[in-house]
DNA sequence: GTGCGTGCAAACCGTTTGCAATCGG
DNA sequence: CCGATTGCAAACGGTTTGCACGCAC
């Protein structure tokens, strides 16, 4: 059991990360945190983010793309990502994740014990901004 | 209309690749190479492999864990990946992901499009080795 | 001959780590 | 005071890139 410390920089990047709501990866933790307190060093907020996760007070989501993001709801859901800027957003849906595994089949030996799920699409504000390429 | 030319590299990293059913990422692909041919280059693996991708010849996947893996199939189908050392297999399964993206609601103003589904499981060779850590 | 493709090494990007200094309890 | 926590900078791992050379066409 470890004792654990209550500092100055855990309660700023907790702060900080609690008034985010775009799901941010710990990069976008370390750039907001710099604005109201550019003193901590970018080694503090991934090592406290990654304690949170570790503790269970956060939730890492390990998206399909690039960098795992945070989360502050703890509760295990689903998410959509914006495939033109990678926003993420919860998505309240009911799927019936053990349904699907239940009903997988050749997989070659693996035992499967559950599934990710990750919808695609396009945010709000992409939606207008992009013009059709094709 | 790009020019493409029949090198030697390309030939050997094809081969390599198509004899590799492990859905091996770009840096297994190029160890593999290594052993038959010593003398290529990592960023050639890298390129040929992007440009494959690209044309659509191999299909990149992007799992949720580490790296991009490349797949020979081409057509869409699921995955399932060992928790415990990463192997990738192919999914038989029939997914109604379409069934599932109409289901999603409450994106707070995301245009849904699709859908990822990956499975996690233990595969063959783990499920022995294992031992409970808890 | 032309210019695409290659090899090399350096750059890249996000993340992690070793270490000495610091500060919370 | 003691050791958990921090800041710094360097290391990391996988991938990409700039450039000069070499080879396919």
């Amino acid at each position: 059991m470890k004792d654990k410390r209550n500092t100055l920089q855990k309660r700023i990047v907790s702060d900080v990360f609690s008034s985010m709501h775009n799901h941010p990866s710990a990069g976008m933790v370390y750039d907001a945190v710099q604005e109201k307190f550019p003193g901590i060093s970018r080694a503090t907020v991934y090592r406290i983010l990654a304690e949170a996760a570790e503790e269970g007070t956060v939730q890492r989501l390990k998206l399909t793309d690039a960098n795992d993001r945070f989360d502050i709801t703890t509760k295990k859901h689903y998410h959509v990502v914006c495939r033109d800027c990678g926003a993420v957003a919860d998505v309240e849906t009911e799927i019936d994740g053990i349904g699907l595994t239940e009903r997988t089949v050749g997989c070659e030996g693996f035992t499967v014990e559950g599934c990710h799920v990750e919808f695609v699409g396009v945010c709000e504000k992409y939606q207008n901004k992009t013009e059709k390429i094709i």
